[in-house]
DNA sequence: CATGCGTCCTGCTTGC
DNA sequence: TGCAAGCAGGACGCAT
């Protein structure tokens, strides 16, 4: 489930091999992929002969800006969301696709962007302007590009559950359920607790640790639960610092108390009910 | 407006 | 052993 970190960690892995290409051509195995259309064809014809610009991430998206192609002026950007089960990796144009492939980027090298996803969760869309896709307009700051205090500030005088809150891409931009819950746990701060009964000095503590720990995931290359792969393949290692995450009933790594599950904002939550006040 | 919950999708896990 | 129900979860639509 790429959050933040993993996605990071593929926008990374991808830029050597996309940066500098040609679009050539791109191919649709699957109708659900390509998210507002244009249309298959409509899509193969906006970006034929777009210079790849750049590869960055934002939020839990993958953002692959284009020049305009050769004799036109009009900049687009391919924004990919992976979801769930979403993997991304460059192979030989003519390699056969695996199952589950949904759609292929043809580049003037001989290689192919691949974009797998077993759930079909995931989609992308080529926009002219980001900004007029309300969505990634009304994302929230990137948790690394900003302070903690004014990340804490964002929370105002809200009665929703802080966890629910950590989800909500328009207040903090990336976080998903592995992050909000061991952000959680290292902030001491249980996931059910209403924002308005956070101290400022509590908040600011979340969101101190929030960025610990997605900095040391994305050192560690994501974490992998199951289908995330980094481009060249390999697993994440951050799953192996979890404390907390999917670990339902095992000891605290703190007190050594049985972590408890519970549902908060509709998603499993795992915490330490002795170390989580 | 703010909040919360059901829905989508498919393969793996759990339980009878 | 076999089969079905349950579960995972980001974004979104809709109800309250």
């Amino acid at each position: 489930m790429p959050e933040l970190p993993e996605v990071e960690t593929i926008a990374r892995g991808l830029a050597p091999g996309l940066v500098g290409r040609i679009v050539a051509d791109a191919r649709f195995l699957c109708t659900t992929v390509l998210a507002d259309c244009p249309c298959g064809d409509t899509f193969r014809t906006a970006i034929h002969g777009r210079p790849i610009r750049n590869v960055r991430r934002r939020a839990k998206l993958l953002i692959i800006e284009l020049s305009p192609a050769p004799g036109r002026t009009d900049p687009a950007s391919l924004a990919v969301h992976l979801k769930m089960t979403g993997r991304l990796w460059i192979a030989g144009a003519a390699e056969e696709p695996p199952r589950h492939t949904r759609f292929q980027l043809f580049l003037d090298d001989g290689q192919a962007l691949f974009f797998q996803d077993q759930r079909r969760f995931g989609n992308c869309r080529l926009l002219s302007d980001l900004d007029s896709w309300p969505f990634y307009a009304s994302l929230g700051p990137e948790p690394l590009e900003t302070d903690a205090k004014s990340l804490a500030d964002r929370l105002g005088k809200k009665t929703a559950r802080i966890k629910a809150l950590l989800l909500d891409q328009t207040v903090v931009a990336g976080v998903g359920n592995i992050y909000a819950d061991e952000s959680l746990f290292l902030a001491g701060i249980r996931p059910d607790t209403r924002a308005c009964d956070l101290s400022p000095a509590r908040r600011r503590k979340l969101f101190a640790a929030l960025q610990q720990v997605l900095t040391r995931a994305i050192a560690a290359g994501g974490s992998t639960i199951r289908d995330y792969r980094t481009p060249e393949g390999l697993e994440g290692g951050f799953q192996n610092d979890f404390a907390v995450y999917g670990r339902g009933g095992e000891p605290c790594p703190a007190c050594g108390t049985a972590l408890s599950v519970t549902r908060v904002a509709g998603r499993t939550s795992t915490f330490c009910p002795r170390c989580q006040g």
